[in-house]
DNA sequence: TTACATGCAAATCTTTTGCAATGAG
DNA sequence: CTCATTGCAAAAGATTTGCATGTAA
């Protein structure tokens, strides 16, 4: 499945200029262990990445792993977010684009939203007291309302 | 300054209770170490309570204070929070009144908000995909429009 | 007197780093 | 060739835990 070199192609582009910026090189592990990133869901851990490169058999270490990732953060290719554990998860940044999450807590479920509306809220709340917005972050936390949600935890 | 039994008096209240219904005791650290933490600003991490506790010559370890920390956290008193770095920070979860956060990048300023009208649409977005708020996390990054911002970091 | 609380040090867990060996350009 | 990357194991930082001892109720 290597075609996330064309879904990704915006990704694997920037990924290219900040290479060459910082003089940096391409490698086996590092654009394996990407694709494999780029693969799975979002909101991925450095442990959940390791397991599943390890699955499809291919070797790195988990330093590489931890390498790997915080190159994309410093090239802006990814975010780093810490939920509620001690773990921290990586997500995609896509370019113009920013998701806040809807976690379902009966089963674990990360549902990604945007909403207009909240945002200019929040640029107001943020101009009221002096400041302009540069980032944010909102995570919404509820239980399921269908009784027989098909994700429920057993 | 021990007039924090005053003003957080509901806070010792629902302690109280929370130690009756776990069958805990109180104990001299215990009490002082939450007594010193309500002292505190919010936002407060583990190593900033054991050093402020210290500064008061008053003797507790650095486990005691995690475990008092995780009391109040079960309890329900406190919230914990991973803002950036790799420490969590812990603040008084005031009774149906949920500040969110606007951090001002230019100074690490932590200012606190309350909008109802984000909180509503919150609230629709959860709906909308059938699920029932229970909780949020709305956290503001921005810089300071005033060049002059008197808490610019030097 | 009977648990629970404390302090210390050891143990965990996640993430980072030093170093010798390997690989890319 | 030269410099970056890798893997391993050791290091680091934050938080937890086991155990002997102290202490509320």
């Amino acid at each position: 499945m290597a075609d996330s070199r064309q879904t990704y192609h915006w990704f694997w582009q920037k990924l290219e200029a900040f290479l060459a910026k910082s003089k940096l090189k391409h490698s086996k592990q590092r654009n394996q262990v990407i694709e494999y990133f780029l693969e799975m869901d979002d909101h991925v851990s450095a442990e959940e990445l390791f397991s599943y490169v390890k699955e499809q058999n291919f070797s790195a270490g988990m330093a590489t792993i931890y390498r790997t990732l915080n190159l994309l953060k410093d090239a802006g290719l990814v975010d780093q977010k810490q939920f509620t554990d001690g773990k921290a998860v990586y997500e995609i940044n896509f370019p113009d684009e920013h998701h806040d999450h809807l976690i379902c807590t009966t089963c674990d479920r990360v549902i990604e939203f945007e909403n207009a509306e909240i945002e200019a809220l929040q640029r107001q709340v943020a101009e009221a007291h002096g400041l302009k917005l540069t980032d944010h972050t909102l995570d919404l936390f509820g239980t399921c309302m269908d009784e027989n949600c098909k994700y429920k935890k057993s």
